[in-house]
DNA sequence: CACGAAAACGAAATCGCTTTCAACAACGAT
DNA sequence: ATCGTTGTTGAAAGCGATTTCGTTTTCGTG
């Protein structure tokens, strides 16, 4: 007795008395075959248990029906909020979402990429604009349709879907200078091919720049993301000479962890020191004292991230970039400086 | 001039003036093509930018190097935690990951489940052990070796690399009666279809039953596993007549929630209530109070479901299922009852 | 009832790669 | 010189679907 095959669409077609052609039509346009055939096909599938192999699928249509998202990192809660949407989004068109991480590495993002080209994904989604020249080069000489996110940077021949990180970190600052705040600090994401975090860095500095201020060396520290990171950033911060009466933190991860720090160094928030955030996390509400923080339009950008990638599936024409607005929300966790 | 294609295996093989077959070892197998050819090959791919054709090679080879994982919901810190390092492992292998989720819904896990298949992953990772048997039956005839994870469950047919959530949540009740609470409630994750949230529900069951306590009704809230479901869901239970001096929650998410709804209430933590919590998430250790949790091997069982699946594709003899522990960590959060 | 257009179907080529198999070269041992 | 061995190579047959193109059916009309 042969070692059983697992059914192919030619048994199907052969249990249906039908050509494999044609089971191939019910599969991708039912609407072309009979009625009655199309039934008997379906039993034919049931009684078989067949399921159709994608790779074949792909090989001959040249469509993977698969979408890949390269990210920076997946261990953040920060991408997992976004991921969620934006794979419902796409399972709704038949599509499968294929993740990725990076790292924060640059070389790994080629890696990765290429990887995800070699596993075929019909379209992309990463994240900001910096990155190395041959990324772009892949993916435009294998014709894959992009988007990049959570950026709205100034390469306008580049399909975008995100906001300006500039603009949405100098609404911060330009908060705290409104409230009194002159020394203030920032703890920042590294931005060394980061422009995500480079762009807040500058949008803050700029702010400054426009009030007559500047944020010195020992002012702005540059970690990676993570929570225990911004503790010890904001303790140096707050151990220097002339401590800031407010600190501006990249993420909300970091001022998760400047404010528990700031719980242990004894100082109390907003009345010692005030701490912002971004991101606006699901924890930013409800820690104590809650976040002021901006809030970056996440499930938006997943649901025309999905829209855009899939309408440039199907050929039709679709606008290539949209602006969305970041959000400054007010907390608790800022108030004016104590009067010196 | 002809629409340029993009450059196949064939082409390469041309430009280095060898057959395919050859230029498909080189890739395959290097070391079984001469070291002469090795650079003419290297020298063809550069020069045409070649990448390889994932379903092309999937469909001859009958392996597509990708691995699947589901998981029921991917918008939590939780399963971010365990992505990270299994893409790491899978990664370092040539294997990519895919991730997928199945929104808690047990219906669509089989949809998930079977859209992995027809992409053609080699093998898969799935949490838990209570499923549709469609699920199994899948799987097991297209011979996809497979591992459930966050489990540790009596069905010893089943390959798995996790902890028993009973005894695991059964240390935090047991701990709690230790320092002396007698009124303990719990707030668990919704049970239908999830062997983890129930299993943790019998454990603190049979754990409260050997010393003659019980979960009355009223003192169990079963709710979707979310920080301002676990807010509510405490304060339903701290204002109810009788008010527990404890309260176990199925995850740390639902702890969170607690300790803010605590401090929103004016309930001090853990003077006038204890609160213990499930994963050892990262906010954990940092929050104030500290929390009081059981700590899931993740990263551990991420490597493992790694090795467990590798070593499986590679027709290695190995090991088919591995228990972890899970581990109490006492914090800030939990302190004994107030005397009467 | 015959006719033509439209709808439904099947044969066969094709997608880009892997892998079997046979052939050949180089080499040391006999 | 002969004979395996071992190491490399290429020709060609798939892998399991889609899709083109030509043929057959169906169906509405005159």
């Amino acid at each position: 007795m042969p070692l059983q095959r697992f059914p192919t669409l030619a048994d199907v077609a052969r249990k249906a008395g039908l050509s494999p052609a044609t089971v191939s039509r019910y599969l991708n346009t039912p609407q072309t075959v009979r009625a009655e055939r199309r039934v008997r096909i379906e039993a034919a599938i049931n009684d078989l248990g067949y399921v159709p192999h994608g790779a074949a699928r792909a090989l001959a249509s040249q469509r993977s029906h698969m979408v890949g998202a390269l990210f920076p990192s997946l261990d953040s809660i920060l991408f997992g909020s976004f991921i969620g949407p934006l794979q419902a989004c796409l399972s709704k068109q038949g599509y499968t979402l294929v993740v990725s991480s990076s790292d924060y590495q640059s070389k790994m993002e080629y890696e990765q990429l290429r990887a995800l080209v070699t596993n075929g994904v019909d379209a992309l989604m990463l994240v900001g604009a910096d990155r190395n020249a041959r990324c772009y080069d892949l993916l435009t000489r294998k014709r894959i349709p992009f988007v990049l996110t959570w950026c709205w940077s100034d390469r306008e021949d580049l399909p975008q879907v995100g906001f300006c990180n500039a603009t949405a970190s100098g609404m911060a600052a330009n908060y705290l200078m409104d409230i009194g705040h002159r020394r203030i600090a920032m703890v920042s994401g590294r931005t060394a091919g980061n422009d995500r975090a480079s762009e807040r860095l500058r949008g803050v500095r700029e702010a400054l720049a426009e009030r007559g201020l500047k944020l010195r060396q020992n002012q702005v520290i540059e970690r990676p993301f993570d929570l225990s990171e911004g503790a010890q950033a904001f303790h140096e911060l707050m151990t220097a000479a002339e401590p800031p009466t407010a600190v501006l933190c990249g993420s909300d991860l970091f001022a998760y962890g400047a404010l528990f720090e700031a719980n242990r160094m004894g100082l109390r928030v907003p009345e010692d020191v005030s701490i912002t955030g971004f991101d606006d996390t699901e924890f930013a509400s409800n820690i104590s004292p809650s976040l002021t923080t901006i809030h970056t339009p996440r499930v938006e950008m997943a649901e025309l991230t999905a829209e855009f990638l899939l309408t440039a599936l199907s050929g039709k024409y679709s606008p290539r970039s949209r602006e969305l607005r970041a959000e400054l929300i007010v907390r608790e966790s800022t108030a004016p400086p104590r009067p010196d």
